[in-house]
Order: C-alpha cells, then structure tokens, then sequence
DNA sequence: ATACCGATTAACT
DNA sequence: GTTAATCGGTATA
C-alpha cells in the first residue's frame, strides 16, 4: 500500500492479472501498460512496447524446461507477480514478469520500452550519447534493475506495473519468433514475441499527470 | 575443479 | 553481415 501512495494515476497490476494461466495472452495484454520503479530515491517509468513469453517446463527455450530446478530458477517457480531477474552474458541483468501460480514457472521478458517518466534519472544510467530503451539488457539500466532486484514483489514492491487505459488495436501488434533462442530447436520458431509497430508505439500518451 | 555456454550489446566491415 | 566483451549458471567428474 505505501509504495503505491504516490502514483496518481494507473491502476497497478494485481495478483490475479499475474495468475493467468495462459503466459501468450499475458505477453500481449503487457503492451502499453506502464514499468514503474522507485529504485535509488529515482522514480523512472516507461510504457511496455516489446515482450516475449516463456512457457515453462514444457518451452526448450525457457531456463525451467523439463523441470529444471536451481539456484537461479527457483524465482520462476514463485507465484505470479513476482519479478525474475538474471545475468545474461555475464554483462546484462535481463527483467522477466514470473506468471501463473506457484509452482508453474512461467515468465514473460520486457524487451523494449518507451520512457515516460523520470527520462533524465534513465539517461544519467546510461553511457552519455547512448540512450536507448530498446532491448532487454539497457531497459533493466535505464529503470535501475540490478540483480538485487530479483525476486521483487510486482504488487507491493518498489517495481510495479500500471494500466493506464492505453489500449493497443491489434493491427498496431507484431507476432514473430523470440530472439536469441537458436538452442531451443524447433522451440525456436514459436511465435512469442509481441511488440507494438514503431507506427503505434509513438502514439502513446506522454502527457498528463505527473507521479511524481 | 574444470569446461562450456548464454532470453545481449556495441562496434565494427 | 561479423565479433569481442564478460562472468555466473550448469553439467560433468
């Protein structure tokens, strides 16, 4: 409840939204809602314009397939709502949405994102001269996430999610195979990548109340 | 203990 | 189109 105290507008995500079972439908319906995170005493936020799903046990491309259990994937077996975050390539922490409920290890990525608020506190994380929100690696810099912030509560953490009435047509979508996932065989071609055409994303409101 | 690999990025040609 | 950077995760022994 505190942590919500300060945002004006939006609804944050609650924990059914996260607890559907199909991990498609939550990867699409993630588009144009809003990442809000309070991290360092900085406000930043930013409107989902890319995500992929993984489908668990049962998806070669996900860390949990055939059940596999450890240190690391322990988070995506949690219940939805909760956040995953990893080191990829030594180098980038990668910020996953853990879904379904506890014990099913889905996950959705946040790929890309369009900054709303706090665009300034993004741009001083990153190296000056390149700014950029697109990819899942320098989205996680630009909002503050660090491994730390693995398994974050999504519904009373300081990361949360928002609604704030965008609603993306579905001709503005494109549904195409995940990146990165060679390894996962036939998995691979699996379309489970939802982003919003560049025609759309910058429709999306930049105006209005500030949460600060 | 050792070896291989990766849900990426940036800087190249 | 190519490739180096970089280090924890994971499997193997």
């Amino acid at each position: 409840m505190m942590a919500t105290m300060t945002h004006e507008k939006g609804l944050t995500l609650v924990r059914t939204f996260y607890q559907q079972e199909d991990v498609l439908l939550i990867a699409r319906s993630l588009l144009g809602k809003v990442i809000v995170t309070e991290i360092d005493g900085e406000l930043t936020s930013g409107y989902i314009l890319e995500t992929e799903a993984y489908a668990g046990i049962k998806d070669r491309a996900s860390h949990a397939f055939g059940g596999r259990r450890t240190a690391r994937t322990e988070t995506m077996y949690g219940r939805g709502g909760t956040s995953y975050v990893y080191l990829c390539y030594g180098i980038h922490c990668l910020f996953n949405v853990v879904t379904n409920v506890e014990g099913t290890p889905h996950a959705v990525l946040v790929r890309a994102l369009r900054p709303l608020h706090g665009i300034e506190v993004m741009r001083k994380r990153r190296a000056p001269n390149r700014f950029t929100t697109h990819g899942p690696g320098t989205l996680s810099q630009a909002l503050g996430i660090r491994m730390e912030h693995n398994a974050t509560d999504l519904v009373n953490g300081n990361i949360r999610i928002e609604d704030h009435g965008v609603v993306v047509p579905s001709k503005a979508v494109i549904i195409s195979p995940r990146i990165g996932v060679d390894y996962a065989g036939a998995d691979s071609l699996l379309p489970y990548r939802f982003r919003i055409a560049s025609s759309h994303a910058s429709l999306l409101p930049l105006t209005g109340k500030s949460v600060e």
